[in-house]
DNA sequence: ATGCAGATACTGACTGGTCAGTATTATGAG
DNA sequence: CTCATAATACTGACCAGTCAGTATCTGCAT
């Protein structure tokens, strides 16, 4: 096998580390297979690593998967809040913080399958990890709706269950969406958005 | 184990096939620990069944999740069906469907836990199956939707991305439901189904 | 009714392939 | 030399699936 660990002598460049390949590797296998179908030696194949590397970087394949689930969530949450900070009125922040979340899952298809799809129905074990991740994003939606509830600019709900809806329309249209590549992205926007909007009472 | 199999002699009573008991007890244990953390044997034990007996009445391990899977899906289907078929003004046939709907999953939390959780993320060979009953039931949704379009009891949308984010809306908050149990089935009522309604522009 | 034959339903000890994880060794930079 | 990183060969637990045998039922002939 080829090797390209050579840390690319002089220059500074980047020189993907060995760590970073196996991530690089897992997502797409994990995304593509799922955890269970997935077998560390195929990971080793499409990293062009070794096992005893993946195991000097990750304890085991679980922690493996979910350092990817990690990695992914917390870019969705980072992009989000950063949108969100760039606007005061609440119902803006409401809206900018959907834009955000559907660019991200939209530009990142693969991560987006693995935390959708791949991460659900595995077990005991990474059924803790799903709530997490999930009610960590609710709870982000959650307080905004609540604000603009305060505001007046929508009237009052039961802001959970809204939260809960919210996320799971979104997350169905975008995994319809990294399956069959339909509809496209702005179609998306332009539906999903106002449907969202909509439903809380909010005209434009 | 005692053992239950006599046909009851002269009447013609149920007598619970070790077929139903094997289903149950799939259904118990599958819907709690997820496909690949449920050992046959554990299937076996609460049936109080046999290995054998389990391979005498499918095929394989996999052939009996779908089962219970199919028979959940059906379920729904045909109890959507038939409220449907008791109303005719087009809006009024969504508000049956989705009346139905979370009746159904209210009423069944095991085998909904077991359709919308279990059932995702195990891989290439479930993942047509999920595909497959997803899509049914989207479409159930879409035709009544463009039903009360073309009535012009709403106004016109993309009905292809509503269904979906619907679907997705009515699962997560199910599934946040078998969890916690939490927020009460009328209350759930009480908030999605207006939440639905009023996204789609139906004022009542 | 009885007995017998064939079918259907069920049993559980056993097997064999799989694959996550480990033990050991190799490389090479400082 | 030494330490961090990586390659390879190996192990053994695990568990889905098998199969040879047993029990129970059903129909039919006597």
């Amino acid at each position: 096998m080829n090797r390209q660990t050579r840390p690319d002598a002089a220059s500074g460049s980047p020189r993907i580390s060995t760590r970073e390949r196996i991530l690089d590797a897992a997502l797409n296998i994990f995304s593509a297979k799922g955890f269970h179908d997935t077998k560390l030696d195929e990971i080793v194949a499409e990293a062009a690593a070794s096992k005893g590397s993946i195991y000097f970087h990750f304890p085991n394949k679980e922690k493996l998967f979910i350092a990817l689930v990690d990695q992914f969530a917390d870019l969705i949450e980072r992009r989000t809040k950063e949108a969100i900070a760039n606007e005061t009125q609440s119902i803006r922040r409401v809206q900018a913080a959907l834009e955000a979340v559907l660019e991200t899952f939209g530009k990142y298809r693969r991560p987006a399958k693995l935390l959708l799809v791949q991460a659900v129905g595995l077990g005991t074990v990474f059924e803790r990890k799903r709530m997490e991740v999930n009610d960590r994003f609710a709870l982000l939606i959650k307080i905004y709706l609540d604000e603009a509830v305060a505001d007046g600019a929508i009237p009052p709900v039961n802001t959970q269950v809204v939260a809960h809806a919210w996320m799971g329309a979104i997350y169905n249209v975008v995994i319809q969406w990294v399956y069959t590549a339909e509809p496209t992205k702005d179609e998306i926007m332009h539906t999903l958005l106002p449907l969202l909007l909509k439903s809380v009472g909010y005209e434009e």
